[in-house]
DNA sequence: CATGAATGAGACTTCATTCAT
DNA sequence: CATGAATGAAGTCTCATTCAT
C-alpha cells in the first residue's frame, strides 16, 4: 500500500470499462430479447465474461436495465436537441426516422424506448425517470419555440409554443412507433409528410 | 345420451366461451405484469380454472399472445374508425386520449400496444399481424380523406390524403405513448394541442 | 366438478402426505448436513421429488426450517412430558439419552437441538419460537414438582419446584449437548450421575 | 539487503499477526452469520484485508473454522479453569452465565459453542478436538474435586468426584443452551438455583 | 506481500408444459 | 371435460477459491 500506486476499487478506469462492456452487452441482447427474455447468461456471454463477475458492477439485472433506461433516455434528448439546432427541422427529424429504421446503434432505440414505456406502467423507477426526460425534452422544445428568431428560436407565443412542442412530441413518438412497427417502411415516403408537418409547425 | 345434444369440441360454443375467459383473464394479466412476466399460473387464476384446461384451448402461452395481440388490434382499429365516423374529429381523438388515460379495458390499452410493438421485432408473426393491422388502417383512413364531403369523406386530393393519414396515424401512435409515459396528465391540457392538429389536419 | 368428488388443494390428504415426505427428507438433510448445507436439492432427492415440486407445500427453504423447528420442539416437549409421567424419573431420564446417543429418528435429534438453538440468535421467528416452547416446558415442569404427591406430583413449595424444573432444564439441555459432544459415550457410565442428581432434585 | 533482519515465512511475528486478525474478524462473523452463512468477504471485510491474502494465512474457509473452534474451545477451558480456582464456585458459576447472556467478547461464545458441537456430528476433526477438550475438562474438574481440600480441592472420594464432576459439565452446557435460548433472562433468577445446586454438589 | 478481478460451481426459485386421474 | 401434481429446464444470484498484476 506504501509508495505504490494501486488503482482499483469500484471508481476505477477499470471498472468503468468493465460496467461500459456490461452495458454495450445488455443493449445489445435487451433489443434482441426485451428486457425479460434477455438473461444475465445472455448478457455475461455478449460481454464475454462469467454471470457472476457482472454483480460487481450492478447490484442486479434491475440495475442494468435501469442503467439502460437512463442511456436511451439520453440518447433520446440529444436526437431531440439536435431537431432545434439544426437548420432544417424537417430534414433533421427525417433523419431520425432513417436511422431508427436502420436500427443504427449509436442513437436511442425505437424498440427499446416502446418496451421501457410499457415497463414504466410496472415500474415507479422506470416511469419516474421517463417523466423528468420527457419534461425535459418539452420545457427545450417550447423554450426554442419561443424564444427569439434572432436568437436562433422560432419566434412564437409561449401558449402556441408549448401547443406545438407538444405535438411535436407526439409525432415524434409516432414516428419511433412507425419506425419499429413498419421498419421495411421506405423513408423517403415520409419525406413529404414530415414536411407538410413541419411547415405549419414553424409557421409562425 | 339419448336425446341428448352433445355438443363439444374446439369449435362448440362452450369452447369460443372458454377461450373468451381466457384472454379475459390473459389480457388483464398481460396489462398488469407484461407478456412475459405474466405466468399461466396467473392467468389461470384470473380466468378462475385450472392451468393445464388453458392447454385445451390454446396451445401455449405464445399462441395466447398471438390472439391477445390480434384482440388488440381489433379495438385499435374500432378505436380508429370511431374517429372518421364522428362528426367532431378532435373530439373524438380526445376521448380515445381520455380512454387510454383511463386505462378503460374495453378499448385498445395503450401499454400492450407498445409492449407488442416492441415485440414485433422479435417476432415475425407479431410483426406480420401488426403491419397488416396498420396497412389496413392507413388505407381506411385515406379513403375516408379522400371521399367526397357529400359522402362524409374529406374531399381531399389523394396525394394530400396519404399524408394527412399517415401524418395522423403517427400523432395517434404518439399519443398512445403519451397516454403511457405521462399517465397523470390532465387530459384536458392536450385540447388545444388536438384542436389546432386537426384544424390544419382536415383544412382543404 | 358436478357429482364427483375431488380430493384436491392444499389441505387434501395428499397435500399433507407430501408435505409429511418432505419433511422427513428436510430432517434427515438437516441432521446430516445442517440447515444451511442441506440444499433444496439433497432434501428433494431424499424425498425423491423434483426440487421445484417442493415449493408447491413449503413456500421456501426457511418455511422447511421453520417447519422442522416446529417439529422438534414438539418432539422435545413429548420427551420431557414422559418424565414427569413416568414412574421413574432417573430411568426416563437414561433412557431418553440412550435415545440420543442412538439417533433414534423417532425423537427430537439433538445436534439439530444445538443448531436451532444456534440458529435462533439470527432469526427472530426461530427465537421466538424456542422461547415459547421453553416457557411451556418450564411451566409443565413446575407444575408437576408443585403438585401434590397424592396427585402424582412432588409437593414441593412452589419456589423450590420453580428452582428444580429450571436445574432439571440445565441438566436436560446439557446431556442433549453431551449426546452430540460425545457420541461414544456408553450410557451406562451416565446412570449413577443421573440417579444421585434425580434423587436430590426430587428430595422434599 | 544487507544490515536488514529479513522476516518472513509462516513463522514470522507479522505472520502471527495477521492470522489474529483474520481470527478476530472470523469470531465476528461467525457469531453474526454462522459458519456457513458467513463469507470469506465478510471475514475479509471485517479484517479489513483482501480475500485473496487470508489464504496466505489459511488454506480455506474450513481451517479457519478449525481454528475458531480450538479458540473457542480453549476459552472454554480457561472459564471452566476458574470455576476450581475460585473460591465461590457458585458465584463464579452464575459470572459464567452473565458474561454469557452479554455476549462477552473475551469468552466462549455460547452460541459458537452450540454451532460447532452440531458441526461435530458433520465433521471427524472437530468431533476428535471437542472430545479431546471435554476429556481435559472432566480430568481437571474430578481431580479438583478428589483432591484433598488442604490442597484446594474438594476431598471427596473418586467414584463420587467422577460424578459430581459429570454432573457439573451438563449443568455447565445447559446453561450456555440458556444463554443462547433465554437471551433475555434475568442473570439475577438463576442465582438461587445455581447456589442450591452448589450447595449440594460440594457436600461432602 | 497484497490486491481484487475473475471464474465456475452450485444455491434457491419460477414456470411452461404434460399427464394420470 | 377438467384438474393440479409433477417435472425439467432455465433464471437470478452468491461464494470459495485462484491468479495476474
Amino acid at each position: 500500500m506504501i509508495g505504490r500506486t494501486v488503482c482499483t476499487g469500484k471508481d476505477s478506469p477499470r471498472a468503468e470499462v468493465q460496467r461500459e462492456r456490461i452495458l454495450c452487452a445488455a443493449q445489445k441482447c435487451f433489443i434482441e430479447h426485451g428486457f425479460h427474455a434477455a438473461s444475465m447468461a445472455n448478457i455475461a456471454a455478449a460481454a464475454q465474461m462469467s454471470a457472476g463477475l457482472m454483480y460487481r458492477y450492478f447490484e442486479n439485472k434491475s440495475a442494468i436495465v435501469k442503467a439502460i433506461v437512463e442511456r436511451q433516455l439520453q440518447d433520446g434528448r440529444a436526437q431531440i436537441e439536435q431537431l432545434h439546432t439544426s437548420a432544417d427541422l424537417a430534414a433533421s427529424i427525417l433523419q431520425t426516422y432513417r436511422l431508427w429504421l436502420a436500427r443504427d446503434p449509436s442513437v436511442m432505440n425505437p424498440a427499446l424506448y416502446l418496451e421501457m414505456s410499457a415497463e414504466a406502467t410496472r415500474d415507479p423507477q422506470i416511469a419516474a425517470a421517463l417523466q423528468e426526460s420527457d419534461e425535459r425534452i418539452f420545457e427545450a422544445l417550447q423554450a426554442w419555440m419561443a424564444r427569439d428568431r434572432d436568437d436562433r428560436g422560432l419566434g412564437l407565443p409561449p401558449d402556441i409554443a408549448s401547443r406545438r412542442a407538444h405535438l411535436l412530441m407526439q409525432v415524434w413518438n409516432g414516428l419511433a412507433v412507425s419506425a419499429v412497427r413498419r421498419p421495411n417502411q421506405d423513408p423517403a415516403a415520409m419525406r413529404d409528410v414530415i414536411e407538410q408537418f413541419v411547415n405549419r409547425l414553424v409557421m409562425p
